[in-house]
DNA sequence: GACCGGATTATG
DNA sequence: ATAATCCGGTCA
C-alpha cells in the first residue's frame, strides 16, 4: 500500500475555491477541468466560457422567483452541481456559489475536449450531451465523481460579455455576466465586441 | 388538474 | 424562422 500523495490531477478545487460571489466564481472558472467518470469512461474537458447567475434580485437568476423543489439545490452548499433541463430538450450543468442559503450559480456554457468525445462541447447543451451529465447528477458534490473539477491554467486574456438567452431579465439582461477564455476557438458564440 | 414558458439546438 | 419536447411554476 502506498502512502504517497494523490497524482495532482486528482485533487479537485477546493470547497473555498466556490465559496464567493458568482461572477467571481464565473471568471476563476475559466482555464480549470471539468472531470465526468460515467459509464466506465473519463471525460476530461478545460473551461472555457461561464456565466454568473447572482441570486434572487438577479432577475435571470431562477432563483429570483423563490425557493422551490426546483431551486432547492440552488440553495444548497456551494461546490454543488445545478443541473436541469430546459426546452423539454436539453441538460444545463452549472455550479453552485457563495454560501448555503444565497443561491448564486455559475452556468457552464462550453469547454474544450482534453479526451476523445462523442459530440461537439460549444453550448451548454451541447457539452451535458457529450459529457453525459443529466438530473441525476443535480444536487450533487463536485469534488469527487463521478463530476469533479480539477485545477487547471487559467486563460491569458478572459473576455466579458452579457449573458445569452435573458433578453427578459430587464437591466440584468445587459449585466456584463458572461466570462469566455478570449483565445478559445470552442465558444458557443463569439464575443459581441 | 390545466395551461404556459423556458439560462437551447438542429434544421430549413 | 421554427419545431422539438417536457419539467416545474402558477392558478384554479
Amino acid at each position: 500500500m502506498s502512502a504517497g500523495p494523490a497524482p495532482t490531477c486528482a485533487v479537485p478545487l477546493p470547497r473555498a475555491f466556490y465559496a464567493r460571489p458568482a461572477d467571481q466564481v464565473a471568471r476563476a472558472l475559466l482555464g480549470q477541468r471539468l472531470c465526468v467518470e460515467q459509464g466506465g469512461r473519463r471525460s476530461l474537458a478545460r473551461i472555457v466560457e461561464t456565466e454568473a447567475y447572482l441570486g434572487v434580485e438577479d432577475l435571470a437568476c431562477h432563483a429570483s422567483r423563490g425557493l422551490t423543489p426546483r431551486t432547492r439545490t440552488l440553495y444548497g452548499p456551494p461546490g454543488t452541481a445545478y443541473v436541469y433541463l430546459i426546452y423539454g430538450l436539453h441538460h444545463l450543468f452549472n455550479v453552485v456559489a457563495l454560501a448555503e442559503g444565497e443561491p448564486h450559480a455559475v452556468l457552464v456554457r462550453a469547454v474544450e475536449p482534453l479526451s476523445e468525445l462523442p459530440a461537439r462541447t460549444d453550448g451548454p447543451g451541447r457539452l451535458t450531451r457529450a459529457l453525459g451529465i443529466d438530473l441525476t447528477h443535480n444536487g450533487i458534490d463536485l469534488s469527487e465523481p463521478p463530476i469533479s473539477i480539477l485545477p487547471g491554467d487559467p486563460p491569458a486574456d478572459v473576455g466579458v460579455d452579457r449573458r445569452i438567452g435573458v433578453d427578459y431579465a430587464g437591466t440584468w439582461a445587459d449585466a456584463p455576466l458572461r466570462f469566455v477564455d478570449a483565445a478559445s476557438t470552442h465558444l458557443s458564440r463569439p464575443l459581441a465586441r
